[in-house]
RNA sequence: GGUCCCAUCGUCUAGCCUGGCCUAGGACGGAGCCCUCUCAAGGCUUAAACACGGGUUCAAAUCCCGUUGGGACCA
C-alpha cells in the first residue's frame, strides 16, 4: 500500500470560511491517521479574483484551527508550464485538439440548441477540423469519450456511474494560454501524487470530467471522496449572510481551535453516540464509513455548548495562555504581568464551569484582578445596604482574627456569624459577594477568597463596609 | 433543460450495508423538577422524527420501484 496523500486546495478568493476549514479538517484527519502527506495547494489561476491577502488569511485561519501541513503552499500560477506542457501532451497524442469557434457563436448555437430540446454542450464541431492555433486565439479542447460509462467509487458515497455520451469536450486551455479549473486539478493532483481527492460535494460533477483526463494523461486515478455542504439554518448554502463565517471570527469571538474542529467534524461524522472528542482521538477514530452522505445545517448554539465543553477538559493553563492576549486587549496588560502563569491558571479553574467562551471568561475574571473593586452600581445599592453593614464588620473582625487563609476555617467562621445572627446564608452571602467582586453572580465564595488571597479579601470586605455604611 | 447527489425529532445524528433486539437511541436547543451562598455547571423528567405511495417478506426506518421535495454541476 502506498503512502497516503491528500490535499487541501483553496482558491485564494475571500478569507477562510467555515466550509473550507472543514474540507481541510478530513483531508488532514485521514493524513494524520494514516501516516500519510497532507499538501496545501492555492488554486490561484483565476487572477482576477485571487489576491494575496486571501493567501494569507488561509494560512493563518489554517494555522490557528491547528490543521498543519506537510508540504506547500504550492501556487498554481507558478505552476503554468506543467499545465501547458501536458496539454501539449494531449495534443500531440490527438486527445485534443484546437477549437476556433467564437464565444459569440458558441452562444448563439448553445441557444438554438435548447430551443430544440437538445442538450446545450458543445456541438464538437471543431473537433476533426485539424485547426492549429496559428493566430494564437485558439482554445484547446479535450475529446471527451463519447461512449461507455465513467464509474466513480466515492469514498463517502459509494459507486455512482456517469453516462460518457453526456460529457462535453471540455476546454483545458484557454484562449488566453490559461489552464481551466477541470485541467490544472488533474495535473496537479497527478504531479503531486494524490492518493485521495476529498472535496465538496459541488465537486462531484466535475469527477467524470476529470477522470478521463487523468486517464488520457496516463496518470493512476485517485480515489475520490466528496464530502456534504454545509447550509445556513435557513437550508441555504453557508455564506456571508449567515454572520460569521471566516474562521477567524470564531477566534475573535473567544472560540477554542478543539472545540472548532470538534463541532466541524461531528457536522457530518459520527462515532455512535460521542459528541466530544479531542483532537487526538478524533485522528483515532476517524473513518469515511460514518461519514454523513446529507448536507448539515450550522448550528452555532451547538458550537457553544461544543466550545464550553472544551473549556471545561482542556488544561487550565493552556486556557490561561490563550486568554492572555483577551485580557491585554481588554486593558488588563499591567495586570496580567503582575499575576504568575499558576495563579492564571488557578482563576481558569474557578470560572471555567461559568464561560462557554473566552470571551465570557474575560468577563468573569476580570473583578480578580487589581486590589480593589469596581461595583456594579445596582447589586452595590441592592446589597450593600447600612442595615448589613455593621454584620459585615463582624464577618470582618472574625476573619481577621485567623491568622491565614483556610478555607474550611473562614467557611466556618462565616458560617457561626450567620447562625448567631440569625440570618439565611444568602443574606450574607450576597453582600460578601459584591464586597468582593463588585457583582451579584460569582464562583463560590470561599473558592474565590482562596484565588483573591487573604489580605485582598480583607482590603475589599473593608472597602464594601465603607460602601454600605455610606449607602 | 440535461446529468448527478440527497431525504430519521426544530438542528446535529445513531440505527440502514448484514430486515426482527426500534413501543426509533443520544446530543444541542425548549419545558419542568432537584441540587444550591449568587450565577453557572451538574442530576432527573418531558415534548419532539423514520417525506409520501406502492411492492418484496411471516416481519421494513432498514431491501426494490415510483412520486414529491431539496441541492450540486453544466450552461
Amino acid at each position: 500500500m502506498s503512502q497516503v496523500r491528500v490535499r487541501f486546495a483553496p482558491s485564494p478568493t475571500g478569507f477562510l470560511h467555515i466550509g473550507g476549514v472543514r474540507t481541510a479538517l478530513f483531508n488532514w484527519l485521514f493524513a494524520r491517521q494514516q501516516n500519510g502527506v497532507f499538501v496545501l495547494r492555492i488554486e490561484d489561476t483565476d487572477q482576477s479574483r485571487s489576491t494575496d491577502e486571501s493567501i494569507q488569511a488561509i494560512l493563518e485561519g489554517l494555522k490557528w484551527v491547528g490543521l498543519d501541513w506537510d508540504e506547500g503552499p504550492f501556487r498554481q500560477t507558478e505552476r503554468m508550464d506543467l499545465y501547458r506542457g501536458h496539454a501539449m501532451q494531449l495534443l500531440e497524442r490527438g486527445q485534443a485538439y484546437w477549437c476556433v469557434c467564437k464565444a459569440e457563436e458558441l452562444e448563439a448555437r448553445r441557444k438554438e440548441a435548447e430551443v430544440k430540446g437538445l442538450s446545450p454542450k458543445y456541438d464538437g464541431r471543431c473537433r476533426d477540423r485539424g485547426h492549429t492555433n496559428q493566430a494564437g486565439d485558439a482554445a484547446l479542447r479535450f475529446k471527451a469519450l463519447q461512449e461507455g460509462e465513467t464509474v466513480v467509487d466515492d469514498l463517502i458515497k459509494g459507486k455512482i456511474v456517469f453516462d460518457n455520451n453526456g460529457q462535453d469536450d471540455l476546454i483545458i486551455l484557454r484562449s488566453n494560454g490559461y489552464p481551466t479549473y477541470n485541467f490544472s486539478v488533474v495535473v496537479d493532483d497527478a504531479l503531486m501524487n494524490i492518493t485521495h481527492v476529498v472535496r465538496g460535494d459541488d465537486h462531484l460533477t466535475n469527477t467524470p470530467r476529470q477522470v478521463p483526463i487523468f486517464q488520457a494523461l496516463g496518470f493512476p486515478v485517485p480515489q475520490f471522496g466528496h464530502l456534504p455542504m454545509i447550509l445556513g439554518a435557513d437550508k441555504a448554502r453557508l455564506s456571508k449572510r449567515h454572520g460569521a463565517t471566516s474562521i477567524m471570527a470564531y477566534k475573535e469571538m473567544g472560540y477554542l481551535p478543539d472545540a472548532m474542529v470538534n463541532y466541524l467534524v461531528r457536522l457530518g461524522w459520527s462515532h455512535r453516540d460521542q459528541e466530544i472528542f479531542t483532537r487526538q482521538e478524533l485522528i483515532e477514530k476517524f473513518s469515511w464509513k460514518n461519514v454523513q452522505t446529507s448536507a448539515a445545517v450550522f448550528n452555532p448554539e451547538k458550537l457553544l455548548w461544543v466550545n464550553a465543553e472544551h473549556i471545561k477538559i482542556s488544561p487550565p493553563a493552556q486556557i490561561a495562555q490563550a486568554l492572555v492576549p483577551l485580557l491585554e486587549a481588554a486593558g488588563l496588560t499591567d495586570e496580567v504581568q503582575t499575576v504568575s502563569a499558576s495563579w492564571l491558571a488557578q482563576l481558569v479553574v474557578l470560572v471555567k464551569e461559568r464561560a462557554k467562551t473566552l470571551v465570557e471568561m474575560v468577563s468573569w475574571v476580570r473583578p480578580y484582578f487589581g486590589q480593589a473593586v469596581t461595583f456594579d452600581d445596582e447589586a452595590a445599592k441592592t446589597c450593600l445596604t447600612p442595615a448589613i453593614a455593621p454584620i459585615l464588620g463582624k464577618l470582618l473582625t472574625r476573619f481577621e482574627a485567623l491568622p491565614a487563609f483556610s478555607k474550611q476555617q473562614w467557611e466556618e467562621a462565616f458560617k457561626q456569624l450567620v447562625e448567631e445572627e440569625g440570618v439565611k446564608m444568602g443574606q450574607l452571602a450576597q453582600p460578601v459577594r459584591v464586597a468582593l467582586t463588585g457583582r451579584t453572580a460569582s464562583p463560590g465564595l470561599f473558592d474565590l477568597m482562596e484565588v483573591l488571597g487573604r489580605d485582598r479579601t480583607l482590603f475589599r470586605l473593608r472597602q464594601g463596609i465603607e460602601r454600605a455604611s455610606q449607602a
